[in-house]
Order: C-alpha cells, then structure tokens, then sequence
DNA sequence: CTCGCTGTACCGATCGTTCGGTCCACACTT
DNA sequence: AAGTGTGGACCGAACGATCGGTACAGCGAG
C-alpha cells in the first residue's frame, strides 16, 4: 500500500467512525483502535488531532459531492442515466441507509464552529451539485434548486429513520421515490 | 412552583439540553448549568444520572406523540383542521426548526441499546399517530402509513438541513409541503 | 546516520458518579 | 407556644476512570 492510498484508508476509517459514533462520542481511543494506531501516533498522521481528523473526513465528503457534480454535469449523459448513477454513489457511501451521514450527525450536534461552517457549505454544494442535473434536464433554475434541495431532505430524512429502526427499507424508498418524481420533473413537453 | 411543576421544567431544560448537544455531547456541567444545580443535586433528581434524564426526556416526546394522536383521531375536526394543530404543536416543538429532534439526535449517535430501541418504537409511535389522520379522511391503511412515513421523513430531513444553515426557512417549507400534499391525498372523490 | 513512524509513559482536565453533610419547611409531641 | 423529629432539596469535595494531547526513546528502512 503507498503511502497516498495508507493516507486514505485512514481518513475513511476515521470518516466512517464519526458517522457511527457522532463527534462527541468519537474518543481517541476508538480511533486508536479502529485504525490500528497507537493513541500517540494518530498524532503523526493527523497532528492538530480530533479536529483536523474531523476536518479532513469533511473534505473527503467534499470530494463525493464534487464526483456528484462531474456526473450531474456531464453533456452526454441522459437525467436518468445521470440520476442511476448518483443514485449508486449515494448508495454505496451509505451502505443501504445503515451507516450515518456525516454532514448530519456534525449539524445536530453541538461542534466548533470551523466544523459547523464547513457542514454547512458542504450541504449547499450538495443541493447545488444535485441542481445542476435539473438544470440540465431544462428546469427553471429556481425549480432546479427546489427539487435539488427536496432530494437532500428526503436522503437525510430518510437516513435517520433507517438507522432508528436499523432497517435499509426507510433509505431505499426514499431514493425509489427521487427516481419516479425525476421522471415527472424532466418529463419535456 | 408545585413540585411537579418543578419535576417537568427540569425533563424540558434537560430534553432541551440533550436536543442541542446530542448525548455524548451533553455533560453534567453543562445540565448543571442549565439548571442551575450543582452537579450532585442533579442525583437528588435524576438518581440513574444521565440514563435516567435521557430516559425521562424520551418520555416527555411520549407525550407529545400522544397528543399528536389525540388531535388526528378527532371525530369531529376535519382532515385539514387536525393538520394545523399538528402543524402548530411541530412549529412550537421546534421552535421554528432550529432546534433539532431528540429523537434523531440518539438515533444518529451510539448511545446504550435501551435508549436506542425507545427512540425507535417513539418514531414508529409518531408515524402511526400520524397515520391516524389519513385513515380518518379515508385512505387506506397502506397509503395512510406511507403518507405519515413520508410527513416524518420529510420533517426530520428539513430539520437536518434547518440545523446546518441555522436558518429555519428548509422546516417551514416542509410544513407548507406537508399542508399542500395533504390536500391532495384527502380529497374524497 | 538520518528520517519516518511507532509504542510507552505520562500530563492536566474533565468525565459521570458518590458521599457526607447542611438547610429548611412541616408535622408531631409536650 | 416551644421543642423535637422527619424528609426533601441541595451543595462542596472527592472518587476512579477516561478524556484529548504531549514528550521521548526506540526501531526499521533508505
């Protein structure tokens, strides 16, 4: 394993254990033990310590959100096309609605500022991302942005009853119903 | 003040306290400083300590649940009335939508199995009281559960977002969505 | 030998909790 | 009316454990 790819395991492991465990509830210990690091040489690897693990796991949802974008964005690919694999995307990242957003669990919680500020902008660029496949597809810009928006509540929604209940069903429902409301929105006259 | 008085202010600053910070979040001092007891005294109240507040604070979204219902099996209000006063009673709750959901708050962190399981069966309780005001206005079972399901997801998911820009414009879109979709699946034929 | 990385040992602060004890309103006795 | 007892409300101090973070010596690879 290089040294660029260690680097990204790493944060993704520590991603993955602020989406479990929220920020509070994510000790240093667990992430000494979910990562196979000693308590000290986390230290190493992220040297400003929880907050910039906390930090760099944002910015590895920023780069989803960008990959979001490249294929909203695309001039070749047809909405729906666009939309299934976004759809796969989100799918994958949530694993079937089990595993917590990280952009969610860092604005319900209490969180300095920094973070708070960083989720914030983060969720804009996420609608917007998504917007850009309405836009696209012909929408007004307004609606575009509407729909866009609708689509993020209903994943996030979507995502807190799956985990309450433990069940994917809530978080596969919810993306089934952006799929059949994206027919109707592009349906071009 | 009575002394029950005294008992449910003391759940609100708490419930309160829990919706703003989260679980892990949410520490005896900061519970002390927000009610104005020492640390110890808090025992005198809550002898479990911080399972026993968030046990009590679940209870006191019980209620709520409960009077949701209340509203929606109503004999005599019809489907739009019941609507705006569950409408209010959510506005009031969360003042606005910026403050976030106890229940969601303790289903996105990882917080003790019985904790875990209450919020679960109170979710399952708000979607079935809900319900009750489509099976009223005459849908069907599966279509009455499906709407509520879809109301509370909605809810939640604008909550997430209300939270994260500190703006409560996403929670009072959501209610309006909600009134208006409202409309349409209770128009009797 | 140097340098990137790791484990051991440790720090002060804070965690949730317990304990001993004070204050005071109220009831019961005399 | 005065004294005595009871119990609820509350507090400061302290507990062991763990928190996030640091200092440093050692180790293997170049």
């Amino acid at each position: 394993m290089t040294m660029d790819e260690r680097q990204l395991d790493l944060v993704d492991k520590v991603a993955r254990t602020f989406r479990e465990n929220g920020f509070h509830g994510t000790t240093m210990s667990i992430i000494s033990d979910r990562t196979d690091l000693g308590r000290s040489s986390i230290y190493h690897h992220f040297g400003r310590g929880k907050l910039e693990m906390a930090h760099r796991s944002l910015e590895s949802i920023e780069a989803i959100i960008h990959s979001i974008r490249q294929t909203t964005s695309s001039p070749t690919l047809s909405p729906a096309t666009k939309w299934e694999v976004v759809r796969a995307m989100l799918h994958r990242h949530y694993e079937g609605g089990l595993l917590g957003c990280l952009l969610a669990v860092f604005a319900m919680e209490e969180v300095p500022n920094e973070l708070r500020d960083q989720t914030g902008r983060l969720f804009s660029a996420w609608a917007d991302a998504t917007a850009e496949l309405y836009r696209m597809a012909g929408c007004l810009e307004m609606d575009a942005l509407r729909y866009a928006q609708r689509d993020v509540i209903l994943i996030q929604g979507a995502l807190v009853l799956s985990r309450a209940h433990g069940s994917s069903a809530p978080f596969e429902e919810a993306l089934e119903d952006i799929s059949e409301a994206l027919e109707l929105r592009t349906s071009q006259t």
